[in-house]
DNA sequence: CTGTTAGCGCCTTCAC
DNA sequence: GTGAAGGCGCTAACAG
């Protein structure tokens, strides 16, 4: 009964069935089509139309208990940070499906044990390879990369610089963006420019300050930064917030600036509302620019922002994973990704006094 | 050389190495370990003691080419908006992983033959089960849940109606959402409530409106719908102007509405903005709401909501398919989703003339 | 109750 | 060149 029902569902047929079709042994079938050496032209020829006539596929799950790799990625997610890795994770799937593979996602917000169970689930599946997505700083992660390694599975990050011969870094150029962000305003005319970030900085903000910072002394202006020194969520409407309280207390100390940066869009949403409640128009007497495209279109005027290229980098990271393992002694190689910038209609040329 | 090399990796203990140690057969090791009828608790426990000092873990991989069902659960996401899903995504994987599952992701957001191969290689996986989110209407949807059926995976879906006993359905209840909400503005002396959306109603925005629609009838109030029916984009930040732009020409025409409701939080956010420019204070003269809490926290004021169960769905369509799973003779069931209101302070007391 | 035999579908020696 | 074994690690049928 059981049987029955089993062969009614697996109409699938193997490599057994194709050596019993042509009656040759099913081990040459599969010297035949794998391209292993020693099968002559006319065996291969027949067994590849066989197969085609036949509907024959290769069953990759059964191959991959043999080889002991699975055409599968894992893709490891430990940020707080919602929403905006969704581009990166659609182009990384997209791309490993184009290539065969599917992908596997672990969110690991929660501690420890969730990278335990997480790696070892992985483990247990055969990845071939595996990227970790991290901005944050992990405990221990340096260890669970190496465990990767070890167990003979390809690894890859963003953002994370990693000392090892065979890890591929993709990371985003946020001095670059902040210099691009800068200086297009800079040949709008403008001449006082302020920057918004935490005061806490490391990582993103970090290099997008610094781009800022680079661009206002190239041109001989002055960096004029204010940087917010309460704890912060993270959540957009809370950094909205905080950006909106900030420019209103800060806004009699300041030289009448001409244009304001926030270290995010959120950043510069919370600006936009502040000045609007001051009745400046924006991009009349002022001009203001954000980054990431995340949430940059919501206001009125849309903002001119950054987009982070996290499509670009997601794509970029399955390819790496994917050539390294068809290919393992690459030299490592680290990818500069660019920003590109999205004008739109909040940022002017600077108001002639 | 090679062979030594992969002992080096490959230092997991089998069922054969506990047979060996225990002198007895590796059949008989199984069969105690997955619990099957026809051995000795004695044998059980001798085993069970010496798998836990070897450290026995079982490999699940080479069990599920037996079995013919790997510990892996599919999520086919086929919506065109971004983001919205991403806590879904992350609650389903969760769960998933809480149960020992794990989650292979796919976007198939690209046409016909993105489903044909994601549904192949899901497959070829060997997935136990597989939940289908797609929002829009897509051709041959049923062909493809069939197709899994078929092959003894199991399936769930989100908000989408399928006529087989062996299928669980979660859905939002998008239309007590609707109605809540008008409640929530009724009970705080709103008389004069105007709903936008878009013209083409389905789905979600449709429930919404209806939801409105008997909360204003049952009030006695006469409901204003505001509709759209320019094509629309779905990216935020075009919905958000569509909807400052329409509020804005509508204006004249409406008789002195006190409350607006925006069928998402875009529209909710573009109207925000339109009677800014008005000089119309929120929520002193009129109040404003929308749906999703997607974008909700970027107003000022900041929007009440009504947030989207996302996070719950995702939980319950892991459930729900593990369980179903294991024991595939449930009967099938629906499961209305709430949405959580989230009061904030674009909503107050109506004005008194 | 235990052990034997026979797969799942593929790949990798090794003889012929 | 081809075929004959054996194995990846676990299960499922049957026999003892």
């Amino acid at each position: 009964m059981r049987s029955k029902e089993k062969k009614r569902l697996k109409k699938n047929i193997t490599m057994k069935d194709l050596a019993a079709y042509l009656e040759i042994d099913r081990t040459t079938v599969s010297k035949a089509l794998t391209g292993a050496p020693g099968v002559s032209p006319k065996t291969i020829e027949k067994v590849r139309e066989a197969a085609e006539r036949l509907g024959y596929k290769k069953d990759s799950f059964a191959s991959s208990l043999q080889t002991g790799k699975n055409s599968v990625l894992g893709l490891l997610l430990a940020d707080f940070r919602r929403g905006i890795y969704a581009p990166l994770i659609e182009a990384f799937q997209h791309t490993a499906m184009k290539h065969q593979y599917s992908t596997i996602l672990y969110y690991v917000n929660r501690g420890q044990d969730d990278w335990i169970s997480a790696i070892e689930m992985l483990k247990q599946q055969r990845i071939s390879g595996a990227t970790f997505i991290s901005a944050a700083a992990t405990a221990g992660l340096n260890d669970y990369l190496d465990d990767f390694l070890k167990n003979g599975i390809t690894v890859n990050t963003l953002e994370r610089n990693y000392a090892d011969r065979q890890i591929d870094l993709v990371a985003l150029n946020h001095r670059q963006a902040g210099y691009d962000l800068t200086n297009h305003l800079i040949a709008l005319g403008h001449r006082s420019i302020v920057f918004m970030t935490f005061a806490d900085i490391k990582g993103t903000p970090e290099g997008r300050l610094q781009g800022y910072d680079e661009a206002m002394r190239s041109a001989g202006l002055q960096p004029m930064v204010i940087a917010e020194d309460k704890p912060v969520s993270h959540a957009s409407g809370d950094e909205m917030l905080l950006a909106y309280e900030r420019l209103k207390l800060a806004w009699d100390r300041l030289d009448k600036p001409t244009a304001f940066i926030g270290v995010n869009d959120n950043f510069a949403l919370g600006m936009m509302h502040a000045l609007k409640e001051k009745h400046i128009s924006v991009p009349g007497e002022v001009s203001v620019a954000g980054f990431d495209d995340l949430n940059a279109a919501l206001a009125i005027p849309q903002l001119t922002t950054m987009r982070s290229p996290m499509r670009q980098s997601g794509a970029m990271l399955a390819e790496l994973l994917i050539r390294r393992i068809q290919q393992s002694n690459l030299p490592a190689s680290t990818h500069m990704m660019d920003y590109d910038i999205v004008a739109r209609s909040s940022t002017g040329p600077a108001p002639i006094d």
